[in-house]
RNA sequence: GGGCUGUUAGCUCAGUAGGUAGAGCAGCGCCCUUUUAAGGCGCGGGUCGGAGGUUCGAUUCCUCCACGGCUCACCA
């Protein structure tokens, strides 16, 4: 255990102060019949002399003190609580001589509660004019800086309730997390889909491309990965009869950490019996408004120097066309080989894998590499290559490429949705194809699972599937450039003693 | 993992061409019954991220380590 500061001797002292006066320092409930914002909203409307004449109710609000201004036998101090900060004003002739005491030696940080009535400054400022002050809890460590607010980055990631009590930009940030969050619930809700929760021990990893952290069942004696995905459980809901389900949980990859990846993160997947790609594009289009309009008030998002118009229409991309027009290469060529594509690829500067082994592996890399971060607006990019597309359906004129699209906005990948293949037989060949990738060293293969494959045999109907990055829609929404900006506590190298 | 970069008081930051450090806020004492980033006077608080090295002397220069940030690679 470290020495203590300075500071923190003082605030221990305190305890013993508070305890003489027979004050818990760490007190009890209180009840409080309002908050900051209501009594803003009731009566910062009226003047200083409309409120002194006026008959107004004796507010008790709670709160954590922010600011502390004394006066001789007075003094100032702003409380804050969810709602906000609200001046307090106290003076000894209003108070008992223990309650004018414990403001006094009151600190910054310390949890109190007040009763009295509002009024307003000099200077115009609605305050509450105390009858009563009350110790609640002692905070026995200083707050940072009041006017500059927690300001490194890492202290404000590691211990975010200091963050939050001091930066409002990242209370804010959180709340409309919560508002997105609660958007997207209710607007699917109201269409008719219900919600789902599946494991998130899968003793198969599978559902999407990635590497999973691994752990153990004791009782069971048996490996398990945390789920990379939700998808092919919510699929075996889909074969249960269930017609519309979705799932909005964390997925975890074990990957790098960057500005866009945290290891744990939030998706939502839905699944829709008789839909297709197309009925997910239009769900998409008209979900994500919907929740920014009732959200954010406009479709117009500012990112960065970037204006991002999410207004109805958003383009539609076939990722053929559209590496035909940037990179000028055509993969709708019935005759492309896949040595042509590599030496095409080659010729860019690009590394081949030795898991790539098809022209889609070619295009879509091309993809990635030269178009994605061409696109700004809202854009639909379908017709993923089908070596790429495990779990998604051929297109019916074309069976090179899946009905598959990913929206990019702002050249960042926030939905992935296709046609969900429900041909077992099919489906197998593609496990199959995987194991392959697998051998040849794509360690973000899926696996084979046969389970699936039987559900599957019994019989899927054909259906439509999206998954949504919710933290990255929501840093795109709250204009945060970190992911480590919308998660609480984003995850961090242990600091070692 | 690579490159660049940061770490000085509880917090926000200066600074030292190498001679063991300052300010503001916060804290302590005194004054002040409408202040508001309150004010005035006074006081205390730092192994300058850690360990080595160079040097008479290192917070400053060098090396390594720890933990961040940005970025590249991988991914959502």
């Amino acid at each position: 255990m470290a020495e203590l500061t300075e500071q923190e001797k003082v605030r221990r002292e305190k305890l013993d102060f508070l305890e003489d006066y027979n004050v818990n320092p760490f007190g009890e409930r209180f009840d409080r019949n309002s908050n900051t914002e209501k009594i803003k909203d009731a009566f910062d409307k009226y003047s200083k002399e409309e409120l002194a004449e006026m008959e107004h109710p004796t507010l008790k609000i709670a709160g954590r003190i922010m600011t502390k201004r004394g006066k001789g036998k007075a003094g100032f101090a702003h409380i804050m609580d969810q709602k906000g900060q609200l001046q307090i004003y106290v003076r000894k002739d209003a108070l008992t001589e223990q309650e004018f005491e414990i403001f006094q030696k009151a600190d910054l940080g310390d949890i109190v509660g007040v009763k009295g009535t509002v009024m307003k400054t000099k200077m115009g400022e609605l305050s509450l004019k105390l009858s009563e002050f009350t110790h609640l809890s002692k905070a026995l460590r200083p707050l940072p800086e009041k006017y500059h607010g927690l300001k490194d980055v890492e202290e404000r990631y590691r211990r975010r309730y200091l963050d939050l009590m001091t930066n409002e930009d990242t209370r804010e940030t959180f709340i409309l997390r919560s508002k997105i969050i609660r958007a997207f619930r209710r607007y699917l809700e109201d269409k008719g889909y219900m919600e789902v929760e599946t494991p998130i021990l899968h003793p198969i990893v599978g559902g999407a491309a990635a590497r999973p952290f691994k752990t153990h069942h004791n009782a069971l004696d048996m490996p398990f990965y945390l789920r990379i995905a939700p998808e092919l459980y919510l699929k075996r809901l889909i074969v249960g009869g269930f017609e519309g389900v979705f799932e909005i949980g964390r997925t975890f990859r074990n990957e790098g950490i960057s500005i866009k990846h945290n290891p744990e993160f939030t998706m939502m997947e839905l699944y829709e019996a008789y839909g297709d790609m197309e009925s997910m594009m239009e769900l998409t289009e008209d979900l994500i408004i919907t929740v920014t309009e009732e959200v954010m008030g406009t479709l117009e998002i500012q990112y960065g120097d970037q204006t991002i118009s999410l207004k109805r229409g958003w383009e539609r991309l076939h990722m053929a066309d559209a590496v035909k027009e940037h990179v000028g290469i055509d993969f709708r060529r019935e005759d492309l080989t896949f040595e042509e594509a590599k030496e095409f690829a080659l010729k860019k500067g690009l590394e081949i894998a030795p898991h790539y082994t098809g022209t889609g592996h070619i295009l879509n890399l091309l993809f990635e590499s030269f178009v994605e971060e061409k696109i700004v607006q809202p854009t639909f990019v379908y017709g993923h290559p089908i070596e790429i597309s495990p779990l998604a359906k051929k297109n019916p004129e074309d069976g090179r490429f899946t009905d598959r699209f990913e929206l990019i906005i702002n050249t960042r990948e926030y939905g992935n949705a296709f046609s969900e293949l429900n041909n077992p037989i099919d489906q197998k060949e593609r496990f199959e194809a995987q194991l392959k990738e697998r051998d040849l060293g794509n360690v973000e293969a899926n696996e084979m699972d046969n389970d699936y494959i039987e559900a599957l045999e019994y019989g899927m109907p054909p259906a439509g599937g999206l998954g949504i990055g919710i933290d990255r829609l929501i840093m795109l929404l709250t204009n945060s450039k970190s992911i480590r900006d919308v998660i609480f506590f984003p995850h961090m190298r242990q600091k070692h003693q």
